[in-house]
Order: structure tokens, then sequence, then C-alpha cells
DNA sequence: CACTTGACCTGTCCGC
DNA sequence: TGCGGACAGGTCAAGT
């Protein structure tokens, strides 16, 4: 579910919330959500305080002390919360200043699959929860070499949103995918790292290119456009706190509003912002793609 | 090599 | 109201 922009939106309010706590436990209530040496837990996690939360594509690490972290990835239904103890900050329970943007109440609740329990640097108590509702995002506790030797980690291409990824690096990854759809491309996370289903359709929107183009058939005005529009779509998802069709929700159980903005995900047979013609949807690398088809002409017609 | 399908899971929505 | 099927933002393995 969540992609770049919410990944990042959980991290920037995790890591305001969380740097410098200390993990006083870890309940596994799905213990495959968690599965970890259990030796490895008092050694490198009990106790241990927390040094900031970072991120690298769609994966969340947060950094514990002497080079050990948790390593989080939400996939489609996954939630990372911070609770503090009620009373222990007066006005900020949950819910109490923004009633409509909450999307989830009581915590733990049936999609719970992870409690970390948190001891603030003066003596609050408080809970992350790892909410999952389908079951496939996971945690584990890696040094820094086994999460740089992770598969997942290792394969992964260039940050879109670093100021070191130059027009001419996207370039360099479009020229080794030319046989392939572009589409399928920007989902591929070692060409681009961080973009998934949502973004992708936005910014083949903003360029106006076809998601079933040939990569190799995109001249370099379209490349232009489209690195631009990669990384605007993705910053414009940032902005707005994330896109929240489902049960996308921060580290303090908010929605993002970006759907409100999106100009195509999730708007098939409404208006296109820019033309008027209908969009529609169709599957393209096995995923539901919505489209204008004005806007974005089939390179086959 | 490129692409599709199915698997991992649970929940929701839509049509009958 | 109930029931079956399709679908959901991510990745991975296996098959064509």
């Amino acid at each position: 579910m969540p992609e770049l922009p919410e990944v990042e939106t959980v991290r920037r309010g995790l890591d305001s919330l969380i740097r410098g706590w200390q993990v006083t436990g870890v309940e596994a209530l799905n213990p495959k959500s968690f599965p970890v040496d259990p030796d490895l837990v008092p050694r490198h996690l009990a106790g241990r305080t927390i040094q900031g939360v970072g991120r690298r594509a769609k994966l969340l690490v947060i950094a514990l002390e002497q080079g050990w972290n948790l390593a989080v990835h939400l996939k489609m239904t996954g939630q990372l919360v911070f609770r503090e103890a009620a009373g222990m900050q007066p006005g900020r329970e949950f819910g109490a200043g923004h009633p409509s943007d909450s999307l989830i109440g009581r915590l733990p609740d049936r999609s719970t699959r992870i409690v970390f329990s948190l001891a603030g640097p003066a003596g609050q108590t408080a809970w992350l929860y790892f909410n999952d509702q389908r079951k496939f995002g996971w945690i584990k506790l890696l040094d820094d070499q086994a999460l740089e030797e992770l598969d997942f980690v290792r394969t992964l291409g260039p940050e879109p949103l670093d100021a070191g990824f130059t027009l001419e690096d996207f370039r360099l990854q479009l020229a080794r995918r030319s046989g392939r759809r572009i589409k399928a491309s920007l989902l591929d996370q070692s060409c681009i790292a961080g973009i998934g289903n949502i973004y992708a359709d936005e910014a083949l929107w903003l360029a106006g290119i076809h998601p079933e183009t040939r990569v190799a058939q995109l001249d370099a005005a379209a490349q232009e456009r489209l690195y631009g529009a990669v990384r605007a779509a993705l910053q414009a998802g940032i902005d707005a706190g994330g896109s929240s069709s489902r049960n996308y929700v921060d580290a303090e159980g908010r929605r993002g509003t970006y759907l409100d903005f999106a100009a195509v995900y999730g708007r098939s047979g409404q208006a296109c912002r820019r033309c008027g013609q209908q969009i529609i949807k169709i599957r393209s690398a096995g995923r539901g793609t919505h489209l204008c088809p004005a806007c974005q002409p089939d390179p086959a017609c």
C-alpha cells in the first residue's frame, strides 16, 4: 500500500516521536510478522535507544544502538502507529484535535501483529503498534551489514527524490530496460526505488505518456517530462501527507490527503482535470492502471 | 528476456 | 440479507 510518500510521511512523524526513546519490550501477536532469532532480541533490542528513523525506498529503518536496526516493510496494509500512555500528553490524546482525520481507534485491535513498548527520555510510556490486516508486511532485526545484504535492499535502484538523482541517471536506468513497457519499469524497484501503483499512474498522466508505451519509444523530451513528473508526483504525495484510499495512516494514526488531488488514480469514469475526457482503467503490468485516453494516447494507435 | 499468473492474507464492495 | 467473485497501494517464485 504505502509507496515512497506514505513511507516517508511515517518516517518523519516517527523520527520526531521516538528518537531518543528506549525499547523496553516487544510482543509478537503474529510471530510470522517478526521472524527473529530469540537470542537477538534481549541482546540487541531490549533496552536499546532509538537513534533515528530512516528510509530506503519503501523500507523503514529504525536505527538502534551499535549498528542494529529494525527494518520494517509495510507492504500493502501495514501501519506503524505510536501511542503514548493515556494522560501523559494532555490535549494530544488520540483523535482529540482532529477527529475527522482519524482512521483507527483503540489499539491493539484485531489487525495488530507486533507491539513494541517504549520508554521516553523523561520517563514517559508509549507503545509502537505494527498493524497489518493482510499479514504481508514484516519487521526484521538486523545489523547494518545484514540489512545491506538483504536481496531486497541490494537490488534497489536510485532514490528518485535524492538531489543526486539526475536526468542522466534516469536515462541510464531506462536505457537498460528499452524493451519493457514504461509502467512496468516504473514499478520495478531496481529501476527507480519507491514508486508504486498510484504514483506510477499519476506520473505518467503528468508526463502525458501511455503506460503501455515501450521504453525505447520514449524520445528525449518524453524522458525529461517523465523525470520531472515522477519527482513532482512523489513530492506532491509527501506534501499531502500521503494517500489513503484504504487504510494508510501516518505515525499518529492520521490519514493522508493526496488522493483528493490525484489526477487519475481511483478516478475512472470521472473527467480528466486537464481536458475533460473520461478517465479509463485498464490492466498494465498486472495492475489496475488509470489514464486519460486523450492526454495519454495509446502508442499502438 | 518480457510478461503473466499465482501465492502470501484479510476485508470490502458489487452484482445477482 | 446472503453469497460468490473481483479487487486492493507490494514483492517473489514459477510458468509461458
